[in-house]
DNA sequence: GGGATCGATAACCCTGTGGCTATTGATTGA
DNA sequence: TCAATCAATAGCCACAGGGTTATCGATCCC
C-alpha cells in the first residue's frame, strides 16, 4: 500500500532533488539549463530529478522550442500537511484522553 | 550543510519507519515488542527505526527493567510545517508581484 | 544544409541503507 | 541459580537510487 505520503517524503528527502523544488517555489518558472547551472551537479541528473518531482505532481513542465520550463504546483504538497495536522491530531485526543481521565479520578 | 528538514524529510520517507512513528502518535508510549509485532519487520530492524527516529528528535526513550518504552515527540515536526509554510509563502509572495504588476499595467 | 545548443534517455557504477540472522547484555522470575 | 525474555548490537547481503558519461532527437540560427 503506497499511498500519497510515500511519494512525497521520499520525493523530497533527497537534498538536491528538494533545492531543485525551492527554487522553482522561490523564483517561479524556470528551463533546465537554468536549474541546472546552480545545482551542483550534471545536467542529466537535474532532468532525472525533475522527472521525479513530476511523477509526485510536484512541478509541471511546458515546451517551448528546445527548452523546457518547470514550474512547481505547490497544491501537490497538501496531504504533506495533512499528515501533519493528522499527527498533531492524534496527539492532541490523547492528551485529552489523558486529561478526562485525570478529571475523573479526580473526582 | 545538512539541516534540520534534510533529517526529517529522510527520516520519515521510508514507510516502515514512518508507520512505527504514526502508531507513537496514535497510541502513545509503546514497547519495542508492541512496535515490533505489527511492523511487519524482526525486532533488530525495529530498534534500527527507533535509533534513527530518535536521532532526528522525533521519540524520546524510557527504560523500565528489560524493556524500553518509546514515545512521539511531536515538537519535532515543527521544522517540517515551517518548510511547507515557507514554500506556501514564496509561492503567495510571487503570486503578489505578479498581481501588483497586472494592477500597475492596468492603470 | 549544417553546426550548435537544449533536454531526455541509455547504460553503467557505487554507495547508502533497510532487511536478515546470530549474538550479547540485562533483567525477570521460577 | 538458571532458564527465559527483552532490546541492542554486530555482521552480512541485496537492492534502490543518485551520480556519471555518452548519445540521440529536436530546435535554432548562420
Amino acid at each position: 500500500m503506497t499511498n500519497a505520503h510515500d511519494v512525497l517524503f521520499r520525493t523530497l528527502s533527497d537534498p538536491t532533488r528538494r533545492a531543485i523544488f525551492e527554487r522553482l517555489c522561490r523564483q517561479g518558472e524556470q528551463t533546465v539549463g537554468a536549474l541546472t547551472a546552480q545545482s551542483g551537479v550534471s545536467q542529466p541528473a537535474v532532468s532525472k530529478h525533475l522527472g521525479v518531482l513530476r511523477q509526485a505532481g510536484l512541478v509541471r513542465d511546458r515546451h517551448q522550442g528546445r527548452q523546457t520550463h518547470y514550474s512547481a504546483q505547490l497544491a501537490a504538497l497538501s496531504p504533506l500537511t495533512d499528515w501533519t495536522n493528522q499527527m498533531n491530531t492524534f496527539w492532541q485526543s490523547r492528551f485529552d484522553d489523558l486529561e478526562s481521565l485525570l478529571k475523573r479520578m479526580d473526582q
